[in-house]
DNA sequence: CGGGAATAGTTTAGGTATAAAATATTCCCC
DNA sequence: GGGGAATATTTTATACCTAAACTATTCCCG
């Protein structure tokens, strides 16, 4: 027999574990990731996540909707934005009916500037995390996707 | 037959969306984590990090022990010691050997804190990762810890 | 011993992040 | 149609974070 409040605690630490080596292996992806997009292209992680989430879509983004997507908040997109736009990588247009909004999009510059990107980003995760074959980042992708479901806390914050 | 190519390029998308799966879910932990501090305890996720690497070791860490610990840079460090400091949770203590060198480690009030705050932390993990089961959650940390020791990049920064 | 290399830590400059306040505009209801 | 609530964005204050420069000390080899 074993003491419920042992189980209880027991199932604690292993998810803790859990949590502690997802928190790990993400850190170190993400450092790897920082470090060759600065030394590779000049940029930075987060300018790589807005212009990500501009190229899905050519009419662009608003910056709320921008803010949304990549769960940031407001003011710090318009950051990011400013010196983008500084770089002549993304435009802000003003949105036709309603003075208060601006549309960002991607320039022409900013769209090939992404793709020669967003190839070498795909071929380092694809390097770290070999690791992993084929089927069982499948396996692992939806098995994440079907808990982060269940999970507690908000599945989306500003998603309108 | 599928073509090479194919293949490859299939890999390479599987492992890609397994990232952006990682991604997701750690960055959610993280989010109500952050919260969590701040609204409970007024404190920060890096803080608690911090006092989390101090609170193994009643001896303290030297400031370079800490970054290599926590891998994150030396300036960084400093900053957050600062803070700590002002509260009285931590305090810097001269190596007797080494006059370039300084030892951190917690105060009571700051091992008190801590506590507190690893009870709770524990807590919340426990609740964002609910959905696994304790089984699960080991064996997904077992596989993950199997894989990262394979993937490619630093193991350790600073470590010494 | 003397001096350059290595080590420990802080400082600096610039980018990223948040929450909260401020600004401007639009919506909507009475 | 006037005015308050809601929306879109920027600004502000503070903290985090890195790389690189800088200061101080220690190590070590000739």
């Amino acid at each position: 027999m074993i003491a419920p409040a042992q189980i209880a605690a027991s199932g604690s630490k292993d998810r803790l574990r859990l949590w502690l080596r997802l928190l790990k292996l993400s850190r170190r992806v993400d450092a790897q990731l920082r470090d060759r997009l600065r030394t590779d292209f000049g940029s930075t992680l987060p300018r790589f996540d807005v212009m990500a989430a501009l190229a899905r879509d050519d009419a662009g983004l608003k910056m709320s909707q921008l803010s949304g997507v990549l769960r940031v908040s407001n003011g710090n997109v318009t950051g990011i934005v400013d010196r983008l736009a500084l770089d002549k990588l993304v435009e802000r247009v003003p949105v036709p009916g309603d003075r208060r909004a601006m549309v960002v999009r991607l320039t022409q510059a900013g769209r090939a500037e992404f793709t020669r990107q967003a190839t070498a980003h795909e071929a380092w995760i694809n390097e770290m995390l070999g690791a992993f074959t084929p089927q069982e980042a499948r396996h692992m992708a939806a098995r994440l996707a079907e808990l982060a479901e269940k999970a507690t806390g908000p599945e989306t914050k500003n998603v309108r």
